[in-house]
DNA sequence: TGCTAAATGCAACAACGTTGCAATGGAGTC
DNA sequence: GACTCCATTGCAACGTTGTTGCATTTAGCA
């Protein structure tokens, strides 16, 4: 993992955003998990380790998180995941293990530049792109050969 | 459009589902519509037309669709579009214009291979790619020069 | 024209997401 | 440390989206 918990608290605090407890725990349970967490996977996460928050305040501090980049939101599933890559070039992209559910973060510009090339031969002017492989990751590829 | 009703009819008839009224007339609201549209979109629209169906029917008939690649989801807004695009090799992207919200599918053989071999990098066997290009259309790009 | 399996409608429910407002607490100031 | 202020959180109530089981209908075929 590149980017810290402490990076992102010094990111909100840099944009004037307070650092709250709750912020700190559903940072927490983000940076804990390896697959993404709809903010009711959040809320029940923390209720087992007896931390409860209001799933409105989850809503509101994964909105946050999202506009921030600390976070993006995994549109095959609708989950979040916590960042890893900061600013990083070319947008941000997600591998999703069919199997095991865990995903990986990566990005490439080379590959945004293609995206947006082939787009422009339609006119198309492209700002971002949202991608997400899907197939299996290294160790459930290796289960999968028996 | 290259995708007629026609056709998607005809597939619906060679893999052994019946042509019902309900499954031609969600065939005739996604053919008409230029953006993605969600169940209950599509049962608004239907309504419209003095025709009711069931939401649990929609979504039984759009699931269906999507499996027989006659649909796809979009990831971005939840909703559904017809395919265009038939048996055109590699994975079937989107894109998207944040102004006037209409789609393009689009497909590009040469995109996915690079898509996959950078996985490949990370130990990550892809098999398919879910991607949307966000930005502005050609008439919407025009549009915003003012 | 009837038969039958597939498809639809209905009802009830479960999950997910949003809004307005009152209560709380982080962070700077004295 | 105590005081203050405004961002943040909790709560309650509601709205939307998606699911399940079962009775009823109908497309496709003999
Ligand atoms: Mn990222
Ligand atoms: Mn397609
Ligand atoms: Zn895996
Ligand atoms: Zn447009």
């Amino acid at each position: 993992m590149s980017l810290m918990i402490q990076d992102s608290v010094r990111i909100l605090q840099a944009q004037g955003y307070k650092v709250t407890r709750p912020r700190k725990q559903v940072l927490g349970v983000l940076d804990q998990a390896q697959k993404p967490l709809s903010p009711y996977d959040v809320q029940r996460l923390l209720g087992e380790r007896g931390k409860y928050l209001n799933h409105v305040t989850i809503y509101r501090i994964l909105d946050l998180f999202c506009r921030l980049n600390l976070a993006h939101r995994v549109l095959s599933s609708g989950g979040f995941v916590k960042c890893i890559l900061g600013k990083k070039e070319g947008c941000h992209r997600f591998m999703v293990c069919r199997r095991c559910g865990t995903i990986q973060e990566f990005a490439d510009g080379g590959l945004c530049r293609e995206e947006s090339r082939l787009a422009e031969d339609f006119g198309f002017h492209a700002e971002y792109h949202l991608s997400e492989s899907y197939g299996l990751c290294a160790s459930c590829y290796r289960l999968e050969e028996s």
